[in-house]
DNA sequence: TTGTGTTTTATTGCCTCC
DNA sequence: GGAGGCAATAAAACACAA
């Protein structure tokens, strides 16, 4: 494509005025000129003195005022560039020849090359962040559900022990929370007896494996069981569901004392032995 | 054809390094 | 101080819709 041709004429203007092909002067140089002075402050085009008289490089560089590169030649030097993104001087001469362009134009050409690099590494380091920010997000927002849930449950939980607290001072005469932890663990021995005698499963062929064992020692019947190994306690010492007049199918305190658990019992060893008269 | 947005080529000014 | 790199920018070239 030919569009407005440009020459140069050396012996007639300075070396920063470039002509079209009908004589017009422009100025070389991006922003805007204002005068001669200023533009004969600006770098000059030319990497040389010799290539302001190289009537060959006006002949094939310049007879448009911006010509764009043949895909051959941006090839090559994408294939240069690839290999490696600077440019020493020896490279860009090498280049510049193989190509048939001026060194100054594959120095220029490197530097845009990087610029744009420079941008799509940019887009895809935002890329990168943003989906990672997304997932964050999402994790954020699945543990805020799971925050919520797990403290609705602790409401309920409180809400329900609190229930227990109030049948424990009917047995006890104490706050379920000021029981010492063997007594805790008897309470749980007695739900689970109840439990048992509730349900009718003593003596059942039917054997509930965590559930404390009716073992018959002639004068008395006592219950063992491995999950309270300190709690020996004769069927008659039992509080049944029936005696504190609950209508509730279940003890008060069966979800917290069947969840008794090892930490439980090793707080227990801790505080040192607590026993129950 | 023309208006508009994008890409490419090139310049300028500033900065750093040797 | 000169060479080279970079960011910002201009302007030509190009693409494309209306």
């Amino acid at each position: 494509m030919e569009s407005g041709r440009l020459f140069f004429n050396p012996s007639t203007c300075n070396s920063n005025m470039l002509f079209l092909g009908n004589t017009e002067p422009i100025f070389r140089g991006a922003r805007t000129m204002h005068s001669m002075e200023e533009n004969t402050k600006r770098r000059l085009f030319f990497s040389s003195p010799e290539d302001l008289y190289d009537e060959e490089y006006y002949d094939e560089q310049l007879r448009e005022k911006k010509r764009r590169l043949t895909s051959e030649q941006v090839y090559l030097l994408e294939k240069s560039f690839e290999s490696e993104n600077k440019l020493e001087p020896e490279r860009k001469n090498q280049l510049a020849k193989k190509l048939g362009l001026q060194p100054r134009q594959v120095a220029v050409w490197f530097q845009n090359r990087r610029a744009r690099w420079k941008t799509k590494l940019l887009e895809r380091d935002y890329d990168l962040l943003k989906s990672s920010l997304d997932s964050l997000q999402s994790n954020y927002d699945s543990i805020l559900k799971e925050n919520a849930k797990l403290k609705s449950e602790v409401a309920s939980l409180t809400e329900k022990l609190q229930a227990k607290d109030v049948a424990t001072e009917a047995i006890t005469g104490q706050k379920y929370e000021s029981l010492p932890a063997e007594m805790v663990s008897a309470l749980q021995f007695s739900v689970k007896v109840e439990d048992r005698l509730s349900t009718g499963s003593v003596g059942s062929t039917v054997v509930d494996e965590d559930a404390p064992q009716l073992v018959n020692r002639g004068d008395s019947s006592y219950f063992l069981s491995d999950e309270y190994p300190r709690c020996i306690g004769p069927i008659n010492g039992v509080h049944s569901e029936e005696d504190d007049g609950s209508d509730d199918s279940h003890s008060y305190f069966s979800n917290v004392f069947t969840e008794a658990t090892e930490q439980e019992q090793q707080h227990e060893e801790t505080l040192g032995w607590w026993v129950w008269s």
